[in-house]
DNA sequence: ATAGGGTTAG
């Protein structure tokens, strides 16, 4: 008999397979010292010896499962050995992937899901997709799946698609957005509340945060995103409060809150403390490796930071672009010219990440330093960014002390081509001149200036921005007490 | 079976 009824149209195995099993690899050491994912692969063999392997419910919940231990791979396979997949099975493994960041594979899966079998999204897979997209910034999508969830009557009322809309907007950008669908939530939990905080944490509103945190039920969840408020305002008082409600609380062992001590820790200075708590941690991702990284890079102690990067890659986890960023920070500000060089190449000769404009920066401030001027200016000119005016202006800092007048002129003319209105420019080819004793020259590059009306921008300091009033107001009245527990705030709920 | 948190150069 003809079974055009039962076929189904599978993705194409270079989705399941090729492109997302290797590139979690390293999740999987980690991964395996989960008592639960254990648990659950005895709970799978006992499902197949019961005969239970082909039940669509009971693979779904595994296919959950495998997911949530961050075994995507596992999911997949399972996934792809089923007979008849239902809908909510695609659901499952699209949610699967979203919790393991594969947010592209995820939405691939779902369109396929829509295109080939002809399944509509319900509420469970517009959340998964819309945070899929959200992760991804993928705007015009999201939109899009606003509007269909509107139309298909899944939006109104149901505060996981609502929650993750607000989510999806604010990690696009679009704070206004995520706060007129969180405005017109009937019901709002601490879930809606850490979606619109993480927009507004975004656009650096970190007084923001700290205030309507204080207004809100929290929960674990949403020490995250408060932490990373303390960070951004650099207050670390107000850090160690929430560190001692996270233990308090029971919290142990949350990889995210934890990445987000350590990357607080360091920031502030503490990187002794940081590193105590890093060291403790039982499961680390990518994430809490390059806040080490970094951790170590801008507290001066480059050779750390050059040491933990390569104990993570010995461990098993690959290093991305944000890695490489910390680690050829480190370099540029040690002086660790060769070690710079060398994993710029390997970045992408062995990792396949291409070198963004941050890791330009870093080269051309390594070699700027190391007095390699001219390297360095290869490398802008033969890279996309070679019109990149933050590039050549980092490299024009680094020709101060540059006694060779024909590169430093050129760069400066590059400069001022890009940037006319640039006031280092003309200064800093001025004082070339002047040290080789072109004085008539200096000094047609001053008029020149002038002619211009080009102006110095004026400077602010550091300490100025940072003993602003407004943060030592919110350190002081942040007190646990106040914070935490008020009665209001649970009865928030 | 479903939603939210943490890392990014000058």
């Amino acid at each position: 008999m003809h079974q055009s009824a039962f076929i189904y149209h599978r993705p194409p195995a270079s989705l399941l397979y090729a492109q997302i099993w290797p590139r979690n690899r390293p999740f999987c050491g980690a991964s395996a010292e989960l008592r639960e994912l254990h648990m659950g692969r005895c709970l799978h063999a006992v499902v197949i010896k019961f005969g239970f392997g082909f039940n669509n419910v009971i693979i779904s919940a595994l296919i959950d499962m495998y997911g949530r231990n961050n075994e995507p791979g596992d999911s997949l396979k399972l996934f792809d050995e089923m007979l008849e997949p239902d809908f909510i099975c695609w659901t499952s493994v699209i949610s699967a992937l979203t919790r393991s960041d594969l947010y592209a594979e995820a939405l691939q899966l779902f369109y396929f899901m829509h295109r080939h079998n002809g399944f509509s999204p319900d509420g469970y897979t517009f959340g998964s997709v819309l945070t899929a997209l959200g992760n991804l910034g993928r705007l015009k999508q999201g939109k899009e799946l606003h509007a269909k969830a509107i139309t298909s009557g899944f939006c109104k009322d149901n505060i996981f698609v609502e929650s993750s809309l607000v989510d999806m907007y604010a990690k696009c950008g679009l704070v206004d957005e995520s706060r007129s669908v969180f405005d017109q939530m009937e019901e709002k939990n601490s879930v809606s509340w850490c979606a619109l905080l993480g927009g507004y944490c975004q656009k650096g509103a970190f007084e923001t945060v700290v205030r309507l945190f204080r207004k809100m039920e929290v929960d674990l969840y949403s020490f995250g995103t408060v932490l990373r408020a303390c960070a951004g305002l650099s207050v670390v008082k107000l850090g160690k409060e929430v560190h001692c409600q996270y233990l308090k609380r029971g919290g142990w062992n949350d990889v995210v809150v934890e990445s987000a001590l350590v990357y607080l820790y360091a920031k502030c200075g503490s990187v002794d403390f940081a590193y105590r708590i890093f060291k403790k941690m039982p499961i680390r991702n990518s994430i809490t490796w390059n806040s080490m990284i970094s951790g170590f890079a801008q507290n001066g102690r480059g050779e750390e930071a050059v040491r933990i990067f390569n104990e993570m890659i010995q461990e098993g986890v690959k290093p991305n672009y944000i890695s490489f960023i910390g680690v050829l920070f480190a370099c540029s500000h040690n002086g660790l010219v060769d070690e710079g060089r060398k994993y710029f190449i390997s970045m992408s000769m062995d990792y396949g990440i291409k070198a963004g404009i941050e890791h330009h920066s870093c080269m051309v401030d390594l070699l700027g330093r190391a007095g390699e001027i001219e390297e360095a200016e290869d490398l802008i000119k033969n890279s996309q960014f070679s019109n990149d005016s933050s590039l050549w202006a980092a490299l024009l800092g680094a020709c101060t002390t540059s006694t060779n007048t024909t590169v430093a002129e050129r760069i400066a003319k590059k400069m001022m081509e890009l940037r006319p209105d640039y006031h280092l420019s003309y200064v800093l080819l001025a004082n070339v001149y002047r040290a080789v004793g072109r004085w008539n020259d200096a000094q047609k590059i001053w008029n020149r200036m002038q002619k211009k009306g080009v102006t110095k921008t004026p400077g602010r300091s550091w300490i100025e921005n940072n003993s602003s009033s407004s943060v030592s107001f919110l350190v002081n009245s942040n007190i646990p007490g106040e914070m935490y527990n008020d009665e209001k705030t649970h009865s928030f709920n």
